[in-house]
DNA sequence: CATGAATGAGCGTTCATTCAT
DNA sequence: TATGAATGAACGCTCATTCAT
């Protein structure tokens, strides 16, 4: 117990750094994406260019590591709703509203993640944690839904992008101009459950 | 014949320039994006940077111009479809068909469009044409869907985001992945309409 | 006459930079080697670093065609003695004799020119131009001195390579600092040609 | 057992990484020359790299050491083959064969060696041992052959000179690629003892 | 007006050297 | 004394923009 909390407090030291140029970073590409300079980066986390890539061997290496970071905050956070034992539509209510908040935090962190996922700048490693975690989860999510009959029979991969797309950053940030912010993750979950047609 | 003429004549080379530009930005940005650069844009127009430049005075009023044009495109096939008496759920369908078709035609453009939408990359006067004109659109088709009584009551705004996120390019892309591409946009827009509930 | 020298004058404005490049590139070269910078490059000749890479992809590009502009010189001046009368012994002394002025006029060039040949810093297209011009030069030169009778029967790739190392630009700058310079060629023909031995 | 035991323990400890880093640096120099890193000899050497720069005041001494050593192993072999009582002829070519085994063992240091010599990384007195030491004995091989009247009367710094060039690593390596590596020392004393002219 | 050569600020990245632990 | 994390100057290279011809 001693030398293990001693071990420890000197791997957070060794890694302290490595967590403030995290946090920089996740600060940084939030506000300008990957349009972001390391040199910002560094300087947000009160760091010179070269602790940087002691950390981090490129910058793509490090917008890997902080998507993985926010999909990971994403992930846990989704991973207990689903595993509640709440109808499968209010776990959709509680998935796109836990996803409201992410957008608010990580503003354009969203869209780089979508940049990572779809062009090379992703590394491989990155795009398979996410495949199988997150996306295995909206696909849980929906077989369960359809399995309970309630939700439409169809490929659940369309159901899993469907719902992924429902919360991308630009929709809730456009949205929260128009209704409360705390609205409108309930707004975009109900429109995707019940699309925009009088029943 | 008169020095009249020879400047209309010249004026008329000028706007084939402006016209071989801006065609040529589209076909690069369609590519390569925001990424693409002046000196490709020039090539592809058989151009000189320094004429790219008499006409736009820096790359984003370029890439704003090419933005226009595109909107525009979609803005007049959309205005017909809205002008032709098709019931408002089939008109949906029609529009989102459209939309394909300019994902498509256009690749990178669309989610270059949604950047100069949301930075301080794009202009006031074209973010102030796309919410009056495109948008408007949109709210027309909703507000009448919602006075037929088919569409569901709520703030038409937010339908109209709820439409236009439906087609962005990622979406299409991912979606075309799954199912044959020219059955994409039905599928969406039936998710916009129905959402994923069993009626 | 009248349009080829307008054509000629022209291309030697449109080529006036990319000379003065290449000659600032030679001195700087001359002086540092391949370890000098392209922002000292662009400084000796007036001319900011975007030009130098204008007209030369990238450093070893750059490098090359200094090289190669370098082995031309030596080339045609050899060339010429070759196809001179003299006797093959003379030969081999005027030759060396010009080795000297070059090895005088670009230093560290002559090692770049090594290293280029060795390691992959060097393009094939100079590669095989070197192989091609100024070896098969030294390979002519030896073989109609055996075929002569005057030199010894061996590979003459041998004494090719023999021949060009004696002139390295060490070598030389070491021997003028024990005897004249102007006469370092001579004695160091004189060795390659009789060795230490008494005969 | 005392403090003064534990210094000497301490110094043989130091002296231990003395030699290690030294011999990673050998090993390190040998492959990538003077472009390899201070971390990569560290990583080698098992040793931070702190720890070197405790030794060596900087990567240039650090290169000069190095050096030394080889020179030194040279330098010990070739006392030995002038201190025998073989044929100085004899002599000539058992020295150029050492040194086909140094250019082997050591590959990109020679090349080191003569940028420290002629360029001024290289520190004055490494400079000046090299001259004292190596240089001389050369020039009693070659002032011994004088003597006894097998080599010709010249200046013995420019046959010094001469037999250094003979055996630099580029001439080693190309000889090599023509005739069988082991042949290559021999070949090349016997150019330079007999030149390329038939007797 | 058209051209495209020239510019130089700016970015990603490396690595010799320092210094707190 | 040993360590290796931190530093930041320096370099290769790109590209939006300018301007002489």
């Amino acid at each position: 117990m001693d030398s293990e909390f001693v071990i420890s407090s000197k791997r957070k030291d060794a890694n302290k750094n490595a967590v403030k140029i995290l946090e920089a970073a996740k600060k940084i590409f939030s506000i300008k994406g990957l349009e972001a300079t390391i040199e910002e980066v560094a300087l947000e986390a009160n760091v010179g260019v070269g602790t940087v890539y002691r950390r981090f061997n490129n910058k793509h290496q490090l917008a890997n590591a902080v998507a993985n970071e926010v999909i990971s905050e994403i992930y846990h956070d989704q991973v207990e709703i689903l595993q509640s034992n709440l109808p499968t539509v209010e776990k959709v209510y509680k998935i796109f509203n836990c996803y409201g908040k992410i957008t608010q935090k990580y503003g354009e962190i969203h869209q780089m993640i979508v940049d990572l996922l779809v062009t090379d700048k992703g590394e491989t490693e990155f795009k398979e944690t996410f495949l199988s975690n997150l996306k295995q989860l909206y696909r849980d999510l929906i077989e369960y839904g359809q399995k309970e009959g309630v939700f439409r029979e169809a490929d659940p991969r369309l159901y899993e992008l469907f719902f992924i797309n429902m919360i991308n950053p630009y929709m809730v940030n456009q949205v929260s101009k128009i209704i409360p912010l705390e609205n409108a993750p309930s707004v975009l979950a109900d429109l995707a459950i019940n699309g925009v047609l009088k029943k």
